[in-house]
DNA sequence: TAGCTCGGAAGTTAAACAGA
DNA sequence: CTGTTTAACTTCCGAGCTAC
């Protein structure tokens, strides 16, 4: 165990995560000259916090990127790489993203996903819906009890209606400008109130997450991406999660929760307002029609296995085509560290 | 204990590939 | 030309060291 850390200033965005899940860790752009010889943590202002504290703001400046070297021929051998099972769609093992086709939701032909039991589950005992998902900052009630067995294989607990979260859109009212929901929407699954408390916890425990990305928020504009046409360029400066910064978070986050079912398959069990707001499908071709990998036009990361996740600046298929989007995706483990679910937040919608 | 050093894990990004 | 892969490159966590 160390002592403590000298110059404790606030480390750019430091996750802080009280309950033991181990958020990304992020970091600058660029640290100053002083911060990168020190290996120490910088910020994005100049002087810097760091020299501010120390009284080296006279030297406190930036050097440019070294030029990449040339890297060597790859292709000489196979390297196995085993690829481990994550849960998280692969697309580039499964299916191109290439490919407008999904935009207008074709009814599903291919094998049809394996349905699991918890979709028969018994329809949701909605009590009275709050009039409006009011998203201020602590929407949900954070579970401190036990949280194990943290899943079961059937969802036939009673559910429990929470802030922000539905199971149930009968009474969705799309606002003008949309052609979603018509009619008939389907019931989800139930998933059980321990499940849904934990999962609850989760959606805390990301927002927390998401705060600490404010600090980033700042410095570059979104004029830097080149998003129109098909979705940007990898190479592009504006595509970096860790150059797009000029929004500031909206209040209300679009949340959506994703059951696993599979590799390369996931199933929408729960989801708010905003989010069949900003989709404006009906949850029928939401289930029916869409995994995550799917759902999002620039999934690259996902099929990356050096762990890089989510937050990014990516486009989702929506009733009204690709729009630009800020969004971060978290996969929910049980004890086991077996994915159970997905939650998706859409932090920021650009058309 | 405060402050400095630095190995290396974690994160970023641009060269090289691949395919239409 | 677009999108993907991946190795070069960067940041900074945190353990160890030194001075007081
Ligand atoms: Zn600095
Ligand atoms: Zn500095």
């Amino acid at each position: 165990m160390k002592a403590s850390e000298p110059t404790t200033f606030e480390p750019v965005g430091v996750p802080a995560t009280a309950s033991g899940h181990v958020a990304k860790r992020l970091q600058v752009p660029r640290a100053c000259t002083n911060c990168r010889k020190m290996h120490a943590g910088c910020d994005t202002t100049r002087p810097c916090k760091r020299c501010k504290q120390n009284g080296l703001e006279s030297t406190c400046s930036d050097i440019p990127r070294k030029k990449r070297a040339s890297r060597k021929k790859q292709k000489d051998e196979d390297q196995p790489e085993p690829e481990p099972f994550t849960g998280i769609p692969s697309t580039s093992s499964s299916q191109p993203t290439s490919g407008p086709s999904y935009v207008e939701a074709v009814p599903i032909t291919e094998p049809v996903r394996p349905r699991p039991v918890w979709e028969n589950a018994a329809p949701p005992n909605l009590s009275s819906p709050p009039a409006h998902p009011t998203h201020t900052e602590q929407p949900f009630e954070t579970v401190t009890s036990s949280m194990s067995p943290l899943f079961s294989n059937d969802f036939n607990l009673p559910y429990q209606q929470q802030d922000g979260l539905f199971t149930d859109y009968n009474d969705y009212v799309p606002p003008p400008g949309l052609t979603p929901s018509s009619g008939n929407t389907p019931t989800l699954g139930t998933p059980s109130s321990q499940d849904m408390n934990f999962l609850i916890h989760q959606v805390n425990e990301l927002r927390e997450n998401n705060k600490a990305l404010e600090s980033k928020l700042s410095g570059v504009s979104y004029e830097l991406a080149d998003l129109k046409g098909k979705g940007g360029k990898s190479n592009d400066p504006g595509y970096s999660s860790s150059n797009w910064h000029s929004f500031q978070p909206q209040q209300d986050l679009a949340i959506s929760v994703w059951k696993n079912v599979g590799y390369s398959s996931n199933v929408l069990v729960e989801c708010n307002n905003k989010f069949v707001e900003l989709l404006g499908f009906p949850m029928e071709t939401l289930r029916n029609n869409f995994s995550c990998a799917k759902l999002i036009k620039r999934d690259s990361d996902y099929s990356r296995s050096n762990g890089r996740e989510w937050p990014k600046r990516t486009q989702i298929v929506t009733a009204e085509g690709l729009k630009d989007v800020f969004m971060t995706i978290n996969p929910v483990s049980d004890q086991n560290s077996i994915v159970k679910y997905y939650v998706l937040h859409i932090l920021e919608v650009h058309s």
